[in-house]
DNA sequence: GCTTAACCGAGACGGTACGTCCCGTCTTGTT
DNA sequence: AACAAGACGGGACGTACCGTCTCGGTTAAGC
């Protein structure tokens, strides 16, 4: 997660030190909301942190690696609810997702990573890593639940899997992204139930 | 589409180069596609389209609205493909999107509008006017096809009507965006009819 | 003393405003005062005078020919006055020059015309031209009063009175200057009057 | 000299270059002499020096503190000659200061610098500093050598001194200003001489 | 407990782009 | 033909950050 080398310490000298990464992440993530993305300065972030902007230069290797690290630990609070049937735990989901992306530290920073993203591959795969893949587990996890639960058939060939579970995770983030982020509409529980019923519908008639 | 006043050409004094609007937009636009949005500098736009700085500024208030005007003449080549059935029509306008959204100029642009819009208000009306709601018409006029062949039933609340429109295009833009920009997979026939048929289900099955 | 050609008049068409002339050196000299030489500009000017700017830059150049015009016109009103002894007289036209030089107007916009004209040639012949050479009148004029009254002896070799005359005009105008703008002290009485004892002390002396 | 306060090694930090400094003032009197005050721009300046633009920034406040700071040091070289007479030594002055004031980087800059004074006290007060007070010297000097020959009186009042010595430095500097900058006459040995002889009857005949 | 190497803060450095101001010129339509 | 209005290409301004580089001064591991 962090650019440092986890190996570096081969030799002597002085250790980093723990606490300036968590104030700089912090930092970052006040920066992102008082500021948004476009005017947040490495600078002001080393100078909220405490810290030399050396220090910070150290660790990462600009802006948009700082804003991933500090934008991925926001998703790691998404838990994947049991409520009971498939329809109402992808409903939490949805509006947990929906919760975070209200956030102001996550909506500067996140679409413009991305942004930035489209023309560094090493920030997408960075992006992929500290954040997409991470949260591909609430979608294997809700699917082996509603299996066992019977309410999914179950699966046999794994890249037909695989592709679903691409499919759903694209129409699942790229929807609430696009209804909070661009049409500015508050994802609410109403809607989140309307678009749930689209998905599932959607899944058991189109399966195979 | 432009910020200035339409009608205000009512005093004296030489009036506004109309070929420098163009000029300035397609220099724009060259300027992603070689340099992406963070690296675009308006001095350089202004260079490239043999302009003075202070025109450029005399006419957008900045890097942000301008790049909204370049990137919105983009949508407006998507056209609604009458192919027989509601399925390949939708298909098609997915196609034609994911195509654009795979040129640099529209993607290294896009997304970065929009994390700037998280925190301007007046730039998220900008790119809801120019961009997104002139592109809904394409939702509303294919759900009327549809209606007409009778593979939709024909709507009669519109309060919910507008709701429905408002959904599926979240999750149609929203699906293919995520797709292209950050899992960064092709949006080829193939995913185009897995989400389609994904889509269709959903749509028929959550109706009533 | 205007920079036009005064025998543009050939031709037909609308003749020239004669009190936009007026109206645009007046503009000059109140902004002078109000924000000095460095700071006024001529679109300034214009608008202060009620004068569209390419009214202005059709009788001059530029702002160096129009701040002396404007100068010019403050030097005019220096009179020689007859206060019965050369010593006397000298010393009115020093309170008198010291006067006109305490005025904002004067003193902001003379040395930067001067300053300007140390690398411009027509500069400094329009400044000649137009002020220092005028006001040569006062020295040949105190000096032939005196010789009437017998305080200095007739005069015969031209060449070297032209000498003498250019001589006294340097030192009178220089030292009047020097005190008031860089040395920045009051050119009062008691200064008058040291200083024309010194010089008249000198005339004498150095006269054979 | 320098706009930094001489003390403000307080604290760590690293240190300003001295070389930087040099290479800005031997800069800026190369570009006076090449552009002269009105098109030499700090950019410029910058360039030449090797530097950037924030570093200049960084220690003067703009192009008038610079250029006094560039100007004051050719007036270091001014030395009061022994030539065995009051007459002469002063002739020598004037010479050595003519010489000076014929150099394209001095006069280029010396009167702009005089006249942006006229509306900045804080810039008057460095002119003076740097400029004016240090080259009193000379006459104070000229005239203890002076007493010493006997060829002047000894003088008590010290108020009266300091009046003269101003009153003197007034005639003196100005005149060969306004000779040399206004006239644009050459300041040659034949003026040198006559204009050394009035100046001695002068101070000759209104001491007592 | 002494070395010693890497760490840290501070801040100056060369550089790039910003958005603004003014320049002097050039269209406009009007007088 | 001169005029008011104002857009135009151009150039410099002074500022803000960038990412790098010295500084002097800790600080902990390993001798």
């Amino acid at each position: 997660m962090q650019s440092r080398t986890p190996a570096s310490r081969a030799a002597g000298g002085r250790p980093r030190s723990a606490a300036a990464d968590a104030a700089i992440l912090a930092a970052t993530r006040e920066a992102l909301v008082e500021l948004g993305w476009s005017k947040l300065t490495l600078g002001d972030v080393a100078t909220r942190a405490g810290v030399a902007k050396t220090t910070l230069y150290r660790r990462w290797a600009g802006k948009n690696e700082l804003v991933v690290d500090a934008v991925a630990e926001l998703f790691d609070e998404l838990r994947l609810p049991d409520r009971g049937s498939l329809a109402a735990d992808i409903e939490g989901v949805v509006l947990q997702f929906a919760a975070i992306l209200a956030r102001p530290e996550a909506k500067s920073g996140l679409m413009a990573v991305i942004a930035e993203a489209t023309r560094d591959d090493a920030l997408r795969e960075r992006i992929r890593t500290s954040i997409v893949d991470r949260q591909k587990r609430l979608v294997v996890e809700g699917r082996a639940r509603a299996q066992t639960r019977g309410e999914l058939p179950t699966e046999l060939d794994p890249a037909t899997g695989t592709a679903t579970v691409d499919l759903i995770f694209d129409v699942v983030v790229g929807t609430v992204v696009h209804r909070t982020l661009v049409s500015a509409e508050p994802a609410d529980e109403a809607w989140a139930q309307a678009f749930t019923a689209l998905l599932l519908h959607g899944l058991r008639g189109s399966a195979p």
